[in-house]
RNA sequence: GGUCCUGUGGCCGAGUGGCUAGGCUAAGCUCUGCAAAAGCUUCUACAGCGGUUCGAAUCCGCUCGGGACCUCCA
């Protein structure tokens, strides 16, 4: 009954403890609204959905804050300070805010697609420069950073000597000094070395003339780093101490690392009680990112639009592919693996409709005690295994034993009084709630077409007609031109028939 | 170079030391007028070497391979 949860901090599975018994809070790092979504991004915020959805099923209250990142990350390390936003924006001679709504738009028709719930809050960077200013003064106040020439940076070294730096990500500030020093030599020689320190980071920008997005602040115009927007907004909506933080496992270091040291000066403490992390998603091995400009656009994939991609794939057959393997393993693409779940999922799927219509004898008493109890046993475990770290896998695989046995029960091949009606009502139950409710699936056809349901219905019924005269010329005339038409026809064994599409 | 992760059958992927996850593909069988669907069965996996153990895919060591982070990245 006790759920627990890899914390990326304590490297360990710990069980959750909300820090308000009944409540949870809950912070994802969101998308950065420079460019269109791909499928790497999927994975943190369906993963994040599950976690959602499975608390309010703990009976947790949840508080879900998920944030726009809509000011660009700033390059940093001595090459020109360049908002990524206002440089596609020139490109595309758009407004930069007009830009970030685009795909702030395309983002959320995207997050509609996978069926995921919205966030309680989604807050953006933009919206949120007072707060941010408001904690950069906070932190100089304290005197773990230091304004120059308009910008402002975090002093690490100062913050590593009192603070445990590096604890999350496994780093040692030596390392990072080192590592930072040889860059600076490799990449950039007349680079402007404002910072003390090469492992310290940016809290404020100065801006460029040409720089669009800007804000006044107490050094000057300019524009938030990257890592202070989410502390700023994360301790606004849910407190300096909240629950869960989420993100992907590329944004340990420096992201998180980064926004710890920020929230330990400013709230005297870390800011989350427990860290999640997902996996990437891999393609031919190699993770999925515009740096190695192998990215597959959600809108390409739903599309099928895409060299690598045979055919379109439905949100859901991504929803399920991803379900299929842990959140904290790698995930590998492709389009096989991909096929490979669309077929699972539909047939998971027609099982699950299958059990829908099952009706029992009312018996109260199992013919099959053992068929009985090894039902019991893996419905059981659905909540057993997601307990277990949010182990959706396993569900599935449970979901698989389940289904021929279901499809038995329907042919008769498996009398239904061999299990009692109330695990028959068991069965339905958890099946539904868990594929719906808990991983968010919904059903992948359109069989419900208000049009071509009677015409279907009056072609099958003409085939069935010509089968009860033995005209299998024509039965098999009507059956063939659907198959040719991308219907899927099928007899079913009490004599009735059933289409679907694909 | 540093830190960390990882290597499972044709493919994708679970695996908490002992009791063959699961899916896809392929083959066979049952059912069926034929087919599809469904059901059943089969395809004997744990990178290599060594160690711990009564017993290891699972723990330890070494070797080889892959990856992530150290720079914007979910």
């Amino acid at each position: 009954m006790a759920l627990s949860i890899y914390n990326s901090f304590s490297r360990k599975k710990e069980l959750f403890e909300p820090i308000t018994a009944g409540y949870a809070g809950m912070y994802v790092c969101g998308p950065t609204v420079s460019g269109e979504s791909h499928l790497g991004h999927a994975r943190p915020y369906i993963t994040f959905d599950i976690v959602n959805r499975y608390l309010q099923f703990k009976k947790l209250k949840v508080r879900y804050v998920r944030n726009i990142t809509d000011a660009g990350h700033f390059e940093e390390e001595g090459r020109e300070a360049e908002d990524k936003v206002s440089k596609k924006a020139q490109l595309e001679r758009m407004e930069p805010m007009e830009l970030v709504q685009k795909y702030t738009n395309l983002f959320h028709w995207a997050m509609k697609q996978f069926n995921c719930i919205e966030p309680s809050i989604e807050p953006t960077a933009t919206g949120h420069i007072v707060e941010q200013i408001g904690m950069i003064e906070d932190i100089i106040a304290k005197g773990y950073a230091y304004a120059i020439n308009g910008s402002v940076y975090f002093d690490v070294k100062k913050y590593a000597a009192n603070y445990d730096y590096g604890k999350l990500s496994g780093r040692v500030l030596e390392d990072l000094i080192d590592a930072g020093n040889r860059e600076v030599v490799s990449r950039d020689l007349e680079g402007q070395n404002e910072k003390r320190d090469t492992a310290d980071f940016a809290l404020w920008k100065s801006a460029p003339p040409e720089h669009i997005m800007r804000w006044k602040s107490p050094w000057g115009e300019g524009f938030p780093g990257w890592h202070i927007e989410c502390s700023a907004m994360a301790t606004k909506y849910l407190g300096a101490n909240f629950d869960i933080h989420g993100g992907g496992m590329d944004l340990l270091f420096p992201h998180h690392e980064s926004e710890i040291a920020q929230s330990t000066i400013c709230n005297h403490s870390a800011p989350a009680k427990y860290w999640m992390h997902n996996n990437m998603i891999t393609i031919n091995g190699r993770k999925m990112g515009k740096s190695y400009n192998n990215v597959i656009k959600l809108t390409e994939l739903f599309s099928g639009s895409h060299p690598l991609l045979s055919q379109p794939f439905h949100p859901m057959t991504i929803r399920f592919f991803i379900l299929q393997s842990h959140y904290r393993s790698p995930l590998d693409f492709s389009n096989d693996a991909l096929l490979a779940s669309e077929k699972a999922f539909k047939r998971l799927w027609e099982a699950f409709e299958v059990l829908k219509n099952l009706s029992s004898e009312n018996n109260e008493i199992a013919s099959d005690k053992e068929l009985d109890e090894k039902i019991n046993n893996w419905l059981n475990e659905f909540e057993l295994f997601m307990d277990d770290d949010f182990s959706s896998p396993k569900v599935i695989a449970n979901m698989f034993e389940l289904s021929p046995l279901i499809n038995s029960f329907k042919d008769g091949i498996i009398p239904i009084k061999s299990i009692s009606h109330h695990t028959l009502h068991l069965l339905k139950e958890k099946f539904k709630f868990f594929l719906e409710d808990i991983f968010g699936l919904i059903s992948i056809d359109s069989n419900n077409n208000q049009i071509l349901n009677p015409v279907m219905e009056l072609l099958l019924d003409l085939r069935k007609e010509a089968k009860l005269k033995k005209d299998f010329a024509t039965s098999d005339k009507i059956r063939n031109q659907l198959t040719a038409m991308g219907f899927v026809i099928k007899d079913e064994k009490d004599g009735g028939t059933s289409w679907g599409i694909g």
